[in-house]
Formats: C-alpha cells, structure tokens, sequence
DNA sequence: TTCCCGACTG
DNA sequence: CAGTCTGGAA
C-alpha cells in the first residue's frame, strides 16, 4: 500500500472523522480562512460568531460595513490592521464578480478559481487552497505547517515548496473531496495532539512504524 | 516568553 | 531569505 494512504488510514483510524467545515456554510468557510492566518483557531471561531451575532455573516453585509465596524468582531483573530480590510474587499471582489453567488464564482475550473483567489489581498497558496477545498468543493490538496511537519517527519518527502508538497499527495491520494477534506483535518488534529513541534508524543502516535523520526526516537 | 492551520514587504 | 504583523492562551 502507498505510505500517504496507509497514513491517511492509521490517522482516521485512530483519531475518527473530524466532521469540519462543510457541516457549516461556504460563507462562513471563506471568512474563516481569511481569518485563520498566525491565530490559533479558537480565536477565529470566536470572530465568527462575533460576526454573525451582528448580522454580518454575510456578503453584501461584510462588503458595506466599515472597516472599523468589522474590527470591532474580528479583532480577537489578531492582526487587525490587515485582516478587517481583506475580508471586506474579499466581500466586494465576490460582488462584482459574481453577485455574491458562490455556486456560480466556484463553478469554474479549479485553476481559474484559484489564480483569482490568489489575486485577492491576503490570500496565499494555503488560504487560496482552504477555500477551495472548504467552501468551494474543489478537491485540492491544502498544505500549511503541519503537513510539511508531519511529512518531513515521517520521510514522506524532503522538499518545503508548497506545490511539491501539493504534487506529493495528490499524486498518492485519489481526487476524492471527502478524502483530501478529511486527510487535511486530521493532519492537523494530529499535529496539534501528538506530532507538536517540541516534545512530541511519538510513544502514542498511531503512524510511528510508518516514521523516520519516531523509530529513531527513543522514549 | 513562545506559539498559533500565513502572507506580504524589503 | 528575514523581518513584521496581532491578540490571547499556555
């Protein structure tokens, strides 16, 4: 068996679907990757509800409010002098290009999605990527920090660039929207439980036959 | 003090 | 490639 999948397998077996953002809305998946970045996402959940306990959970809402207002929720996901500006112009950008219809602004070609989600102010590869996969259906692979620790770890792969990243697992993984959805969610949860950056707890990672670094490691 | 599901500027 | 930006939790 390829070692992505046996480690997909191992990580869902161990830790369970972590049931993520498609149970909520698109909307509210675009908001939260624009707000995610250098947060721990607590915080970002809070803005959220901030947000929509203020009646701007909203597209047409978000592009109108003043920055300051938007501040006000969403100050709590830090850098505030960045992120309050780029969700409403992200807001606005939807508008007149699509009307607001996010069927219709990720019902385009993967590639063409994402070159304009790239565009926008404050959307890198990561965030370009967690929209899609999140909010707009498209089955692309998200790297961040934790997949390139995990897979540098395990030995998967030595490269940092993102696409190579990106290329690895979707060359080992099958396209399939649930599978990348969940195998993302679950490389996070196990980076934040066991695979931490200091002190990892390799004794109980459910992967360890599988790794480089926690064969090596001693107890 | 360090770190958190980055992106941008110089 | 390194510095910078933010607040809050540990």
């Amino acid at each position: 068996m390829d070692r992505a999948r046996h480690v997909y397998q191992r990580l869902l077996g161990h830790y369970g679907p972590q049931h993520w953002w498609p149970a909520e809305t698109a909307f509210e998946a675009i908001v939260g990757a624009l707000l995610m970045q250098q947060t721990s996402w607590r915080n970002v959940e809070v803005a959220i509800r901030n947000l929509r306990r203020a009646g701007l959970l909203d597209v047409r809402a978000l592009a109108e409010a003043p920055v300051p207002v938007i501040r006000r929720h969403v100050r709590i996901a830090g850098l505030y002098r960045t992120k309050p500006a780029r969700v409403r112009a992200f807001c606005r950008h939807l508008l007149d290009r699509c009307d607001g219809d996010l069927a219709r602004y990720f019902g385009r070609p993967t590639d063409v999605v994402r070159a304009d989600l790239l565009a926008q102010d404050g959307v890198g590869p990561e965030t370009a990527d967690s929209i899609l996969l999140y909010a707009g259906g498209h089955p692309v692979f998200v790297v961040d920090a934790y997949t390139e620790r995990i897979g540098t770890r395990i030995g998967l792969f030595r490269t940092r660039e993102y696409r190579a990243i990106q290329n690895f697992f979707e060359q080992h993984v099958p396209r399939e929207l649930a599978t990348y959805q969940e195998y993302h969610a679950l490389l996070v949860r196990h980076a934040k439980t066991l695979c931490r950056r200091t002190n990892p707890v390799c004794e109980e990672c459910p992967i360890r036959s599988l790794c480089d670094f926690g064969r090596r490691r001693k107890r």
